[in-house]
DNA sequence: TCTGGGGTCCTAGGACCC
DNA sequence: TCTGGGGTCCTAGGACCC
């Protein structure tokens, strides 16, 4: 048997903890930029506020309703995540953390499984005021569905639910019923192109979509929704996957917090990205042997525009300033006039871990040659990411121009805003991760 | 006026091999 | 005039997730 946990409105309980405010009113948390709704609380979804909506379209019920909006703050999120990981990780042995906020694990050998579930939620609670939810089923995909009808209990009005917080699908009978009452877009795997397939031909829940000819599915859709069908009969097709499988690629990306038209102030919001890509690769104890650089214009626009150009190094490196030369080379490539920019990034990819790289026949003469200076290099950026650990990200940044020098920014971080800064206007402080933000208590 | 960011997995089709 | 069969590997793009 799986269990997946999932934490209740994430991110609104996460503001919560700090800001009793908060509590038992109408609270959402809105994407970078502050863009869309990403979280919201029983008391949004009440009033109707969806997941994804654009702020804009919301801002009069947030007015009639007395909404508390609030922009993301994900150093705090992450931080609570880690929290709640550890102690799901002291009680369980195979863990598979699929989000900041979800995890599954294995309950093979326990035996009440309900009763040893109901314990760690409420253990969660207790040690980090964060309120869970664990469904439990055969597979990764029915125990979605039964994390799912915990937190939409009036959906489900037949059911007896002994516990508050957990659910497990443990009777034929049980899995027949919840299936018949889920539809198939709520389905994990199920996104907007197979609900429009399934749809047309008449499968509208789960139930009947278990009971579908696999065949007929397997030659027109592929082996996704076979294996998505399969997980429903409670045939096991994905693992909890517990090692932490290395990553592929590492993207940086923003949209501007206003549109940009001029080639050097895109440069200079590419830069920072490219320098934090470089920083998470190293955090990471990886090299990358390809860049990408992509820039676009908002697909709601009229004139609409998107390119990415890449380059392949002859070794994998871990270079800023060589992967900033390069990275700038792509900018200007794809760089057109008259367009109206909305976001521009970097894609490391072809990742490989320091102790297994692949050397070059051709080392001499090319663009990330020279194996003293790639020593010398290597133990600047390791200071350079030292230096900004302990005083600030982005304290000390490569300079745009190719000299390849970095300079140290004076004032607090965040002062000075550029045109293309993130829109953040109700940011909550870093509670849990940085000094100057921690809570005083006065007793 | 204003619509997120960072990922993974699969497939079709082309290029190439013997 | 007539030109096979059975593979692998790579890539771009789409679908999907939270």
């Amino acid at each position: 048997m799986i269990g997946l946990l999932d934490c209740n409105n994430f991110y609104v309980s996460c503001e919560r903890l700090f800001n009793p405010k908060l509590l038992n009113k109408p609270v959402i948390i809105l994407s970078n930029n502050d863009g869309c709704v990403i979280s919201r609380s029983n008391e949004a979804k009440k009033i109707g506020i969806k997941m994804g909506e654009p702020f804009f379209k919301i801002k009069d019920l947030v007015k009639k309703w007395k909404i508390k909006v609030l922009s993301s703050n994900y150093s705090f999120y992450g931080d609570i995540s880690d929290r709640i990981m550890k102690i799901l990780k002291k009680n369980c042995f195979n863990i598979e953390v699929y989000s900041i906020d979800e995890a599954f694990f294995s309950l093979d050998g326990i035996n009440r499984k309900e009763i040893f579930c109901n314990n760690l939620a409420s253990k969660i609670l207790k040690w980090t005021g964060i309120p869970v939810s664990i469904g439990i089923a055969k597979t990764k995909t029915l125990s979605k569905i039964a994390n799912r009808v915990i937190k939409k209990k009036n959906d489900y009005p037949d059911l007896k639910f002994e516990y508050k917080n957990v659910l497990q699908i443990n009777s034929k009978e049980k899995l027949t019923y919840i299936l018949e009452k889920t539809n198939i877009e709520n389905i994990w795997g199920i996104g907007k192109g197979l609900s429009r397939f399934l749809n047309k031909i008449e499968v509208i829940n789960g139930l009947q979509l278990s009971k579908i000819n696999e065949d007929f599915i397997r030659q027109r859709k592929g082996v996704v929704l076979h294996r998505i069908i399969l997980e429903l009969r409670g045939i096991l097709c994905h693992k909890v996957k517990p090692i932490l499988v290395t990553k592929k690629s590492i993207c940086v990306s923003r949209s501007f917090g206003n549109k940009l038209i001029s080639y050097k102030e895109i440069k200079n919001a590419l830069i920072v990205y490219v320098q934090k890509a470089v920083q998470k690769m190293i955090s990471y104890r990886l090299l990358c042997k390809s860049v990408s650089v992509f820039l676009q214009t908002s697909i709601y626009d009229k004139k609409k525009y998107k390119n990415t150009d890449s380059y392949l190094f002859t070794e994998a490196t871990t270079d800023l300033s060589t992967i900033w030369k390069v990275s700038d080379l792509l900018l200007k490539r794809i760089y057109k006039q008259y367009f109206l920019y909305s976001k521009v990034g970097i894609i490391l990819s072809d990742l490989c871990k320091d102790n297994q790289v692949q050397r070059s026949l051709f080392i001499n003469k090319t663009i990330d040659s020279n194996a003293r200076k790639k020593k010398i290099d290597k133990d600047l950026m390791i200071i350079i990411h030292k230096v900004n650990r302990k005083f600030g990200d982005g304290k000390l940044r490569l300079s745009s121009d190719q000299s390849g020098f970095f300079y140290l920014r004076r004032g607090m971080e965040g002062k000075k805003k550029m045109k293309w800064s993130m829109k953040s206007d109700y940011c909550s402080p870093c509670y849990t991760s940085r000094w100057c933000d921690i809570p005083k208590v006065k007793v």
